[in-house]
DNA sequence: TACCAGGTTTGCA
DNA sequence: TGCAAACATGGT
């Protein structure tokens, strides 16, 4: 809730109840007992769509007890993190995210999100519960460039705009044929996107497509890869990301295949 | 006041 | 292909 993978997902200061927020749905969440929770969804809509939200065929038990006998750090890391993991998330939302989420804090991300649902989301109700729903790509685009103006978005409002409209036209990315696409293929296509340039793309990748294999570079991996890992000299953060990505695989190489997941971790752990 | 943020685009070698 | 500057806005 609180590694910057999601949110939308907000803890009820009161009733210590979990509100969950993807698309058009939101989920209520209660800590019953020693990790065990009652979801507010039916059996079937949990079966549908959030068994697989929350990754729950992933064996998250196997590669927290590998990451705990990998050094003292990833230990530290998994350790701390114990319980975070990598939601498969909606596609579009995860898009428009992390489109935002460049150059900008946790707590601001929060806030520009919530502005663009109030703004162009579908107003939605269950149980009493009001919400704005994540905006539809056709509400963004329909209304004009300057619409999204007067969120705090900055120079983001092109490229959210401009994704939005290309989202709508595009009827590949929606079709199973772009979910059977290799990590490659569907990073290089997400960035033909405006705003949306290889670490954004490496999120949706591994927030949205479930590619766990996928690393996203941002300032906090670079600065953790120099510092723990030894990559770079003083002047590191001019690096290209291939270069860090390089470093990661090499440095992770025992967790092919899942990489994203320790990254999640790490990332976790650090701006806790 | 100066610097920086879960970066990307643009323009120029 | 690769590099540096520009890009809005808000927080510390």
């Amino acid at each position: 809730m609180n590694s910057g993978e999601i949110f939308r997902m907000y803890k009820d200061a009161e009733s210590g109840i979990f509100r969950v927020f993807s698309g058009d749905k939101v989920l209520f969440l209660q800590e019953t007992g020693e990790e065990t929770f009652s979801f507010s969804c039916s059996p079937d809509e949990f079966e549908k769509y959030w068994s697989r939200f929350f990754d729950l065929e992933t064996d998250y038990a196997g590669l927290y007890k590998k990451a705990l006998r990998s050094g003292p750090y990833i230990a530290d890391c998994a350790a701390s993190s114990y319980g975070v993991r990598v939601l498969n998330q909606d596609l579009f939302e995860m898009m428009i995210s992390f489109i935002i989420s460049q150059q900008k804090r946790i707590p601001e991300i929060r806030k520009c999100i919530e502005a663009l649902c109030a703004r162009f989301g579908e107003k939605k109700c269950l149980n009493g519960f009001e919400y704005h729903a994540f905006p539809d790509a056709k509400a963004i685009a329909a209304a004009g460039p300057d619409g999204v103006k007067g969120l705090s978005l900055g120079y983001r409002e092109r490229y959210i705009y401009e994704t939005a409209v290309k989202y709508v036209a595009d009827d590949f990315i929606k079709s199973p044929a772009f979910r059977a696409l290799s990590f490659d293929e569907a990073k290089a296509y997400l960035k033909q996107y405006c705003g949306i340039g290889e670490k954004v793309a490496n999120c949706i990748c591994l927030f949205a497509l479930g590619y766990k294999d996928a690393f996203p570079i941002d300032v906090h991996i670079k600065d953790i890869l120099h510092r723990e890992f030894n990559v770079g000299d003083d002047n590191y953060r001019t690096l290209s990301d291939a270069v860090f990505t390089k470093a990661a695989a090499d440095r992770f190489a025992d967790f092919a295949g899942a990489k994203g997941i320790i990254q999640q971790w790490i990332f976790a752990h650090e701006i806790k």
